[in-house]
DNA sequence: CTTCTTGAATAGTATGACTATTGGAGGCAC
DNA sequence: GTGCCTCCAATAGTCATACTATTCAAGAAG
């Protein structure tokens, strides 16, 4: 296992990116590498190589004398999955799930119409949706959650757009976060299911329009 | 002038990813850190920290043994502003205009839609549109290009959604492309700025079908 | 042919020293 | 007092070196 391979590293990026996210450290604070090696108990390379990567991901500023400052949060790279990893699981959590579930409503249903322009793909989803129906009358949770994250996520690589591509590690993460078992969910799935299987027929009919509605209704529920 | 400081640093990260965006180092592709320390001069904590940027960008693995190993394009956190102007500057340029201009038109209308529903920053988006029309007045090309990318970056961030306003700053990356004084340009200007003024009047009456569709169609242009 | 052992390659971690930059304090001129 | 200049100290940046831990792969053993 690589379990323990970088793990200093890790931890040190971890718990800044921690304190940074929920607040511990405000926009403006400034720290020190040495200080953080005093803190975390951690060489100097490994928390200046951490301190790099928060720099890259526009949490922090670096400079002589100044030491390190931690930037405003509209200058942060919120579409990083590790950010998104990060808010998930910090007070924020709510407000990123939401952002997420903005986010997919804008990406894709135009996801959708631009697969289908291409007419790529049809055949896939098509078999996608028989799954989500075949895990649905055997009431299987993680099988269907399992399902509509492909169907998405093929969808979203479909479109041959590599930055829309990218948004399908995006909104794995919130995916990921669904948990099986809701007894309500079985009772929604039957329409849920029907709007997939639409996607999936206007896709292979050409149909960008019906395609990018259908994806609005399955995101609006 | 911050011209010289953690130049050895940027000056190794950048070569590597240029390297790596451009094809010179094709995924799967294997690389050492002593190598690369030996090529370009530099210390060997300046190339650590160097490839634990790239690392967090999706474009390397680092493996004991193995060494560094580039990921397949896929992988690639291809909405990272950095990663974008890396490809502007390589032989995918084009195609990174063309998935640019794909997302804009995916994002940009929601995002029309949610700021109008919120009914905040009418007043701002019609001041700027009456810049545009002055600028187009003049013939003043930089100035109505940095109104439009005013305008478009007030939208995003008007949508009140965090990660669609991080996409400011991902979109601005193609903005700042565009070169002013095209004679064409300015025959398209009036419908433009017609379309404009019909986003922030649909918000200032929080109308969001309307600032969608109108959105849409600047973007379709 | 398969499985285990062993070794070498390589990233990870740590330490210490030196350099360069820069913000701010203190002094100096007006 | 005010504003400018000088100098200093804090701090990130850079470098060299050594040691550790991991892991792939070759070779040995069965």
């Amino acid at each position: 296992m690589t379990t323990s391979d970088g793990a200093a590293f890790r931890q040190v990026l971890d718990n800044l990116g921690r304190a940074i996210i929920d607040g511990r450290m405000a926009a403006g604070d400034t720290d020190t590498v040495d200080a953080i090696v005093a803190r975390s108990g951690a060489s100097r390379p490994v928390v200046r190589e951490a301190t790099r990567v928060l720099v890259s991901l526009g949490m922090l500023t670096a400079g002589r004398r100044v030491g390190l400052r931690v930037r405003p949060r509209a200058e942060w790279d919120l579409l990083d999955p590790q950010l998104i990893r990060w808010r998930l699981a910090s007070p924020d959590r709510e407000t990123q799930l939401d952002e997420l579930r903005g986010l997919r409503l804008a990406v894709e249903p135009e996801a959708a119409r631009l697969t289908a322009i291409r007419g790529i793909g049809a055949e896939e989803l098509s078999g996608i949706a028989d799954q989500l129906e075949r895990s649905t009358l055997e009431r299987d949770g993680p099988a269907f959650l399992d399902a509509d994250r492909r169907f998405h996520a093929l969808l979203l690589a479909a479109a041959g757009n590599g930055m829309l591509a990218r948004l399908r590690d995006v909104v794995d993460e919130a995916l990921r976060e669904r948990t099986p078992g809701d007894p309500a969910h079985w009772q929604a799935a039957p329409g849920d299911i029907a709007l997939h299987r639409e996607v999936a027929t206007a896709v292979a009919a050409r149909d960008a329009e019906r395609a990018a509605v259908a994806m609005r209704r399955i995101l609006a529920t």
